[in-house]
DNA sequence: CTTGACTCTCCCCCTGGGGGAGACCTCACG
DNA sequence: CGTGAGGTCTCCCCCAGGGGGAGAGTCAAG
């Protein structure tokens, strides 16, 4: 016979859980002194701890482990017949697992995007550049309406190709000026790999070529200044710019916090020829 | 001005929370009622609900979101400053993800090993049968010891490549007679991929060909009488038998409950030529 | 017999809420 | 202006799965 500290320290359990396990019903010592209170388990006691032990383990609830302990003897305490119980935990499990899996990949993503936000910002100097784009594989959605019609076109997309997404969310502005409403523009996600478009959903390759670009640091508010720069340079070398142009959100409202538009990051993208 | 019904409603937190919230000290009201107590929100508390919604389902503590919350307004509320905290989070949240891989798989083999245990007992009489084994992949530890020393050397081949084993456990037994001590036998599982042997663990190729094979019931005590039968088959078609002899644990003590031994199920296996 | 190590019960604590009682408040309708 | 329905208040108890500690009683070895 083992006293509570005894078999806690050969289960591994702390006297306090043993306890609480007699007081759940589910490791009943095997005898309880009646004067003294104590407790007194044996060797099936230290059985039935090691069980319960391995199904804590595995996550079970108390309640549930009262119930596969209560399954168990009726069928020669065979594996078997509490495959069921097995199965709908396994499936609990899953769903956590999913869960957490979901809150994870979030966090990564969240991360990221500030890293990058903070790479860009030591790396780039806010001024006109030239460059060559390659050619970028994306899945947009393409209608008239205001500016600030993106976001909800941006959840969609999320929601239809999240798996794939490559890169930052873009806009692509089809009008030749800047319209307040009934602008023509698409919304987009570069994504990895060819997936089918569906539900307004098209995607398809961007062409790359020569193009000149700003990166555009501030509230969306101000991108008017931006462009107004990039088209001046623009005129100023002879060149010719091509619809659409792109404007790609390095860095905007948060997905938690709104931060401070004044440190928004933008890349305002015009192909020439 | 919302009230805490309005407020519940607009946020889809219940009314409980957002009292909480506030004893919490993370979401005040914009005004207390002096006489009636009543809580009122303004526009304010609405963005910064949302804000404590969004990190609960993040699987932030409540703890957590007042040092966030705490720590954001002295940066504009910018996201890169939370990065730390973040980052935390994240490596907490994949440790829960982890564990719960974790039980996931042992749910999986467990509920696996006993349907598999079901077909087998359905599917095949307990009778002597002549098939043809394939070659097998195997990891190995052989060594001289007694037979109940296979439990610990399935427990460290299963350490060493957990990851890979494609099926049951198995015992090679070099022996051509029945041994209480220093039996030479060899403790494997199958693996799917050939990986690196090390401390002990071999992996290589266990060679197929004519087989004679019994299905053996109950407690491995018993397997003896099984042994019998096969060599007197063996004997009687007048075929040689080859060590080493195998035994395929097809159910044994399960991880969780011992079960009944008269429901074990043993595969024995010999070569013949 | 003493003394130190165990053990007992009982109570409070944690997280993130939920349920409900009894009292009070607000607002629209008549 | 009264009234009634529905909101809201505080307060207390509940859940899981324990942990911490107080004060009193017990066990076993020297």
């Amino acid at each position: 016979m083992l006293s509570i500290g005894e078999l806690s320290k050969v289960t591994g359990l702390t006297v306090k859980t043993i306890r609480l396990y007699h007081d759940k019903a589910i490791l009943p010592p095997s005898v309880v002194s009646e004067e003294t209170g104590y407790r007194y388990y044996d060797a099936a006691s230290v059985e039935r701890a090691r069980i319960i032990k391995q199904l804590r383990d595995l996550d079970f609830s108390i309640a549930e482990i009262a119930a596969i302990l209560e399954a168990a003897p009726k069928t020669d305490g065979d594996e078997a017949d509490i495959v069921a119980f097995l199965e709908r935990h396994r499936d609990a499990i899953a769903n956590k697992l999913q869960r957490y899996e979901h809150i994870h990949s979030a966090l990564q993503t969240i991360i990221r995007t500030e890293k990058e936000a903070v790479m860009v910002t030591e790396a780039t100097p806010f001024e006109i550049e030239e460059k060559t784009l390659d050619e970028l594989l994306i899945a947009g959605i393409r209608a008239k309406g205001c500016y600030g019609d993106s976001g909800p076109r941006f959840k969609k997309l999320g929601r239809a190709v999240g798996r794939h997404i490559a890169g930052k969310p873009l806009n692509l502005y089809y009008d030749p000026e800047y319209k307040e409403k009934d602008a023509d523009f698409e919304s987009c996600f570069p994504i990895r790999k060819a997936v089918d478009g569906k539900d307004g959903i098209e995607v398809r390759k961007l062409e790359g070529g020569r193009c000149v670009t700003l990166l555009h640091r501030g509230p969306y508010e101000a991108l008017g200044r931006s462009y107004e720069k990039i088209f001046a340079h623009i005129r100023a070398k002879g060149l010719e710019p091509k619809l659409p142009s792109r404007e790609i959100y390095i860095k905007g409202p948060g997905m938690i916090f709104k931060g401070n538009p004044k440190k928004y990051l933008t890349e305002i993208q015009v192909l020439v020829g």
